[in-house]
Order: structure tokens, then sequence, then C-alpha cells
DNA sequence: AAGTGTGAATGCGTTCACAGCA
DNA sequence: TGCTGTGAACGCATTCACACTT
């Protein structure tokens, strides 16, 4: 189940929408399933599906499909997500706010642990289970909750520093809001989401793109 | 200026990266600017930004480099941002409330024209600019505002039908926060920003690669 | 000398096509 | 027969290498 050689972020994108379809496909009872309904669904090919799954292991029953539950079992190993993950919030805006009560995040086995921010005015605030806390609590506890990955929601000329120095506490994976690129020692992962880039993506398909 | 074929959405998203770097560097005063410099700002290469630009043009004088203004002008034009966006967003929750204050949306050109939820308690609430409006309001509202682009940040289960909605109004280009597949008519452009994906590829990551 | 513009080579993800198994 | 699993073919984005321009 373990790959042989690095994997395609797009194949790990769709493992996960694979997943998600399979649990919903689960709960209406059904127990097996094709590569090609599975395509269906995700707007890709049975080859796709077969070929994403294949650098894993062998999931199906030739003739017949997958079994539904042990196929979203194996897929939930494979990403990792038969545990919990502990998140913090760096950043405590409109945007981390938002994220800190985000229900998708619990649905997935994400738990926010934390929500940090400088500003003294935002301190104190209740976001769901977490109060917002000092940013120079940051470090002590980092060490103390043991949070696995951290959501950056600060504005750009803040988000490189922080990086460092959640870096440096030992969070290995970070998912950045933050407008502008970042670096990041090797063994730390860093993501970002850049919505007013997607707006332009969208802009210049409006403008070159299909007329 | 007008690509002679289909570019690759990766072309588009460094574009729109290098543009934000050029308007960095012309504010700092810089006249000229060589395609090694720009590649070293978003972590690519010099070959790349040439061959990027090399789809739309000539645009760099041979020994010299690229016209900071000049480039940033061009960009814009390419990417459809020499003027202003009208947005409207569809959904009032946390994350929508959040998107209509984003001040990197207006930053960039974009401008929220209108707010919208099916909930009775979230009409009447003033966001920046907006005041939520009823849904059923959306038709005669995209009539009259004449909105170019739609933010989904509704539940899962709401999108598709709103997409249909939007469509049909004259919508042509939506940008989903909704956790779902969707599909449109091949005139509307439809992308998507998972969150929870984005968590789940970060566990994938420490999962299994990097150790 | 410095740095662009671009055809050619490379590498990589997707699609094809079919052998193999239930 | 039906559908999986996978090597081979394909197509596309990235990288290379160099001719060309200032």
């Amino acid at each position: 189940m373990t790959p042989l050689k690095h994997i395609a972020e797009s194949t790990v994108r769709r493992l996960s929408a694979y997943l998600r379809f399979l649990e919903d496909f689960e709960a209406q009872g059904h127990q097996t399933i094709s590569s090609g309904e599975l395509a269906a669904q995700g707007g890709t090919t049975s080859a796709q599906v077969r070929k994403d799954l294949s650098f894993f292991g062998s999931f199906g029953k030739r003739g017949l499909g997958y079994s539904v539950h042990a196929l979203a079992t194996s897929l939930r190993t494979i990403l990792g997500l038969g545990r919990e993950w502990r998140v913090i919030i760096v950043g405590a805006g409109k945007i981390g706010a938002a994220l800190a009560q985000y229900r998708g995040f619990r649905e997935r086995g994400f738990t926010v642990v934390g929500v940090y921010d400088v500003d003294a005015t935002r301190l104190g605030r209740a976001l769901d289970g977490n109060v917002v806390r000092d940013q120079t609590e940051l470090e002590d506890d980092i060490h103390r909750l043991k949070p696995e990955m951290a959501l950056l929601a600060v504005p750009a000329e803040a988000a490189q520093p922080l990086v460092d120095r959640l870096a440096k506490a030992g969070i290995r994976a970070i998912l950045n809001f933050a407008p502008t690129p970042l670096v990041a020692p090797a063994n730390v992962t860093v993501r970002s989401v850049n919505m007013a880039l997607e707006l332009e993506i969208l802009s210049y398909a409006l403008v070159n793109e299909k007329e």
C-alpha cells in the first residue's frame, strides 16, 4: 500500500475525491463499485481511476469491481486519514476566524486546537471551542499540544517570519492563505491557497478562452 | 498578444505571480528586470519565465531584460486585469462573509457588488459596502448589476442548483468553495477551492513523503 | 558580455489497449 | 462475460541549449 515512487499531486487530489464519493456511496447502502462509476463522479475516466489505485496496490476483483467499504478504508490509510490531525490557526482576522469555525475540517478529521493573533483587540475572542491567544504563546503551545499542521491566515508581510517560527517549533505542514510565495526547510510541506489568484485565472478565462 | 493556442493553467498562474512581483518591483523604483530575477521570486527558472512570456509575444530586449513597467502593463492586458470585475457572493455564512470583507479582492480589481443568502437571520447584515440580500433577488440583480463572476460559499447540497441558476442568469465564471464536484455549461468556467482537500493533501505528505 | 527567444530534447501524467482473472 | 491491472503509446509542460540581438 506504500507507493514505490513519488506520486503526482493530481493523483492524491483524485484519491481524496474518490474517498468522498465512496463514503456517500456506502451511506447509500452500496456494497460494490466499478472504476467507471467512480470515474463518472469526479469527471475522470475509468482508466485513470485504475491507474491511480494501481500505484498503491490491487484493490479490486476482476469482472466485479471494488468493495466500497474496503476501498474507502484503504484510501483512508493511504491518505493518512484514519486518525485525527491537530491543527492550529495563525491569524484571527476574517479569514482565520472563518477557518476556525469551518465545519468541513472537523468532519474530515482535522481538529483546531489553537488560534493565534498579534492584535490585542482580537485576543480572548471565542471561536467555537477556541479562544484567540497571543502569538507569543505559539512555541510553548506547539510543544504542549503537539499540533501537526498550521493554517496561516495573516497579512503577506507577516507570513514568512511565521513559517520560520512554525518550522523551528516542529510544525511540518503549513497551509498558507497569505498571497505571497514562501520558503521552508525541506522537511516542511507548504501549500498555498490564493483566492485573488483564482479570480485572476477566471479573469483570464473570460478574456481569452471559450468564446 | 493573444495566444495562438490553448495556454496551460500553470502558465496563467505563473503570469499572475510575475505580475504581482513586477508591481512590487516597480514600486521599489526599478526600471528593468531579467527573466532570472523574475524566476528567483516565484521559485521557477529563467527559461520557464521566457517560455511563458513567449506564448504571448516578445517583451524583452536581448542582453538587457524587460522593462518592469511595460511588462506589467502587458501582463495586465493578457490576464484581463486592466479593468474592474464585478463579483457577487452567494452564501453569507462564515466563509461568504469573510470573502465579502476580504481586502485582497478589491486590491486586485475585483469589486463585490452583492451578497446573497437563503437564511432570513442573515439578511440585512452589512458586510463592508454590501447588505446581505435574499437569494430570490439573484436573477434580477444579475440583470441589473451585470456582475461577471460569482463566488459560491454555500453548503455542498445547495451548490449545483445555484450553478444552474447563475449560469442561466448570465454569469460566466464561478469560484466554488463548496466541497462538491460541479457541472456547468461549456461557456461557464467553474473553479473550485476545497480547503479540507488541501489539508488532506498535507496529510498525505506527512504520512508518505519527505522522511 | 549579457540576456532574450525558441526549436529540440526530456520528463511526466494521461490515455490506450489488451492480457489476465473472477 | 465483465472489469481489473498494467505495459506501451501518446501528448503536453518543462528544461535544455544555442542562435540572435543590444
